[in-house]
DNA sequence: AATGTAAAGGTCAAAGAAAGTCAAAGTCAA
DNA sequence: TTGACTTTGACTTTCTTTGACCTTTACATT
C-alpha cells in the first residue's frame, strides 16, 4: 500500500461520521511520515469536487483543511453532472463521477457496475485518446440523461 | 513448456482461489525471469475478454495488475455472446444484440435500457466510424461480462 | 496603527516508481 | 519456408514522492 492511499484512507475514516472533517497539515503529515506537500497531493488526487467534496482552508496561526463531503439533492446533481461535463472526459474523471453518484445513493450498484464498464477500462485503449475520451463524454452524459 | 506459458499457468493458479488476482508487473517478471512486458504480452493474449477475464491496471508507485474471472462457466451464453461479436460493432448489430437478450430474458428492461443508451444514438457519431465500431464493439463485451 | 515575525498552508517542478506500447528479432510447427 | 506465436528491450505515459520556495494569517511589539 503506497502512502497516498494509506493518507486517503485515514481521511476517509475522519469523515465517516459525519461527513465533516478539520486537518491540522503539518500535525497529520508528521503523524504519517510523509511531507506536508503529500496531504495536498492526495486532496488534490483524491477529494476534488468531483469526488463529491468540498475543500476549505486557511493558512497562518491556527490554520486548517476542512474537508466536506458535499451533500446536493439528486435532480440538481444530475443536471449539475451533465453540464459540469465537457466535450472530453478520460478514464479518472469519469471513475471520480460514478464513485461520487453511487456514495450519494443515486444510483444502485449494479447501475454504477455498468456505468464503470462502459466508460472505464480496458476498452478504451484501441483508440486514440483524443477520440475516447470525447466519446467517453458523450456517451456518459447520454447514459446520465437516459437512465438515471 | 514456453515461458509465456508457465506465466499464464501461476496467473491461473492465482485466480484459483477466488477468481480474483493482483500482481506487481515487475516484482512477477523477476521472479520469473522474463521482461516485465512479456506479462503484458501474455495477459493480452490468454486474459482478453474473450477469454471471460477483467482486466483492470494503475502505473506509478504502488502501481498494480489486477485480474478478474467474469465467468465460471465458458459455455455459458455469456461466453457466446461475447466470443461472436468480435473486434468491431454496428449499431444496428448492437441493437439487435440487446434485443435479442432482453427478450430471451436474460437481461430486464432497465438494463436494457443502459445497454442501449451506452452503445447506441448520437454519441458516436463524432468521431470516424471504424473507431466508433471498434469502440462499441469492446464496450459491449467489457458491459457483458460485467453484469449479466 | 504600523510593522515584524512565526506559524500555517500552497505551488510547482524534479526525481522516482510502476505499468503500457511497439516493433524488431527469434522460434517452431504445419 | 512461411506464418503465427514468443521473446526482448527501448521508449512512453501515468501516478507518487520529495523538497525548495511562496503566500497568507495571527499576534506581539513598537
Amino acid at each position: 500500500m503506497n502512502i497516498s492511499n494509506i493518507i486517503a484512507t485515514m481521511i476517509s475514516d475522519m469523515l465517516e461520521n459525519d461527513g465533516y472533517t478539520e486537518i491540522q497539515r503539518n500535525e497529520l503529515a508528521q503523524k504519517i511520515g510523509c511531507v506536508p506537500s503529500q496531504i495536498n497531493y492526495v486532496i488534490s488526487s483524491r477529494f476534488t469536487p468531483e469526488h463529491g467534496y468540498i475543500v476549505e482552508s486557511r493558512r497562518g496561526g491556527g490554520g486548517y483543511i476542512r474537508i466536506t463531503r458535499a451533500t446536493v439533492d439528486p435532480r440538481s446533481l444530475k443536471m449539475h453532472l451533465v453540464n459540469s461535463i465537457g466535450a472530453s472526459l478520460d478514464e479518472n474523471t469519469a471513475r471520480a463521477h460514478i464513485k461520487n453518484i453511487y456514495e450519494r445513493e443515486i444510483t444502485d450498484e449494479k447501475t454504477a457496475k455498468i456505468l464503470l464498464s462502459a466508460l472505464t477500462g480496458n476498452a478504451y485503449r484501441d483508440i486514440p485518446r483524443g477520440y475516447a475520451d470525447i466519446l467517453r463524454a458523450s456517451i456518459f452524459k447520454q447514459m446520465i440523461l437516459n437512465i438515471l
